[in-house]
DNA sequence: TTTATTATTTAGGTTAGTCTAAATATTATT
DNA sequence: AATAATATTTAGACTAACCTAAATAATAAA
């Protein structure tokens, strides 16, 4: 149906207009798809002909509803295929998001359904992100970064805004998993560093950078 | 590391010079790979510069040592995911072939190692066709075409020589599965067709054109 | 052994996706 | 408002993988 760079440009330009909202930048683009500009002009011309995307010379580009379907596709293949490396085949968090980056562009609507019912139609993938269903519906989750928070505060830790490789193994080291309960007991002045009182009563001091990684529900 | 493309020449090659011996003429790469021999020519020149496979000019091509470890890499990419598709989701094994040409291609050793495992370190495919293991080494199989038995012969059904999903449906349906013990009872003069026993005690007549597809083992 | 048929290669061209360098437009600075 | 800096687009080229048509080689038939 698409090519695989089609797909990874809607994706990409999905993520930037989630963030930066309306129009996106061809440079912007450029930059997550590690192409050059002038490629991205190039590439969004002949995709606004196929109605992936809408593209104003000048001044940027966003998706048309069907480039927005697609791009939810792709998203909802790579997370599903995220929980089944990590909950069947038994690999790491950090492992596993270069190897959805292939397996998302699979194309089956039957493989993707099944997938999702053999691992009992999971809402979030191993990062907490969700995953929106079979009609590109996200289920809504209203969380905020530990890092906002001031003493006192609590919740649970149900999802990351870094997801490198290495601060997920960071947690992993630290002992800090997704679903654990956490209670702010202090946030130091001086560095923006912040005390947290586990479910288990174990305290843990984590830096402002970690605390800006992390995502806690009510 | 080689394009899905040059992956695909390399595991058509490898198929026919198993079936035709040493050379390969570069129109039968052109007839399974459904494109024009000129573009076979082209490529395959390509190929032999990167080493994969060895190309005479007028005279066809084989594999390198090295293209053939890829191919058998493949072909066991292929069959690994096979079996994930039937044994873990509830695919039919009629349906899984062109999935699995997809899913063959996706880069990562520890990803094939995981699933195999996973899969209990499966000895052959859905269709009863081998699968390599890490190292490229197949477990030899002796088995025959029953459309080669006489009445009084028998064995065990242990794979398929027609591949076709047309083929795997009709045995669905007469209710032959892989691994059933038959016996010949008899072999009918007029049309070659076969009378096998079940171990069901069932009786079944099936045409030459379907003992010509099975393949049974002692 | 010529001649016809078939297989294979060469030549020239196309499309997708990329690049660099140059041109143009936008935004920021003086 | 003029100039400098930055962003974006255009122009021209490249590679991978394909195609068609023409040329050549191998094989089969007369
Ligand atoms: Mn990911
Ligand atoms: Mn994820
Ligand atoms: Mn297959
Ligand atoms: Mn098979």
């Amino acid at each position: 149906m698409h090519s695989f760079t089609e797909e990874n440009y809607l994706k990409a330009i999905y993520k930037l207009q989630e963030a930066n909202g309306e129009m996106v930048a061809t440079s912007e683009v450029a930059k997550i798809l590690a192409v050059n500009a002038a490629s991205v002009t190039d590439m969004v011309k002949k995709m606004a002909q196929k109605k992936l995307i809408i593209y104003q010379k000048m001044k940027g580009v966003k998706l048309s509803e069907k480039g927005k379907q697609v791009a939810i596709g792709i998203i909802r293949n790579h997370r599903l295929w995220e929980v089944f490396l990590v909950d069947k085949l038994g690999f790491r968090w950090d492992e596993v998001h270069e190897l959805a980056e292939q397996l998302e562009h699979i194309q089956s609507e039957t493989l993707i359904s099944k997938l999702d019912a053999y691992l009992g139609h999971p809402k979030t993938d191993p990062h907490g992100d969700p995953i929106p269903d079979a009609n590109g519906v996200f289920a809504k989750s209203k969380s905020v970064l530990l890092s906002s928070m001031d003493a006192g505060g609590h919740g649970k830790f149900t999802g990351v805004s870094d997801h490198t490789p290495a601060f997920l193994s960071y947690l992993d080291k630290i002992g800090l998993s997704l679903g654990d309960t956490i209670k702010v007991m202090q946030v130091e002045e001086f560095d923006k560093s912040y005390t947290l009182q586990l479910k288990t009563k174990k305290e843990i001091t984590v830096s402002f950078k970690v605390a800006n990684g992390l995502l806690i529900s009510a």
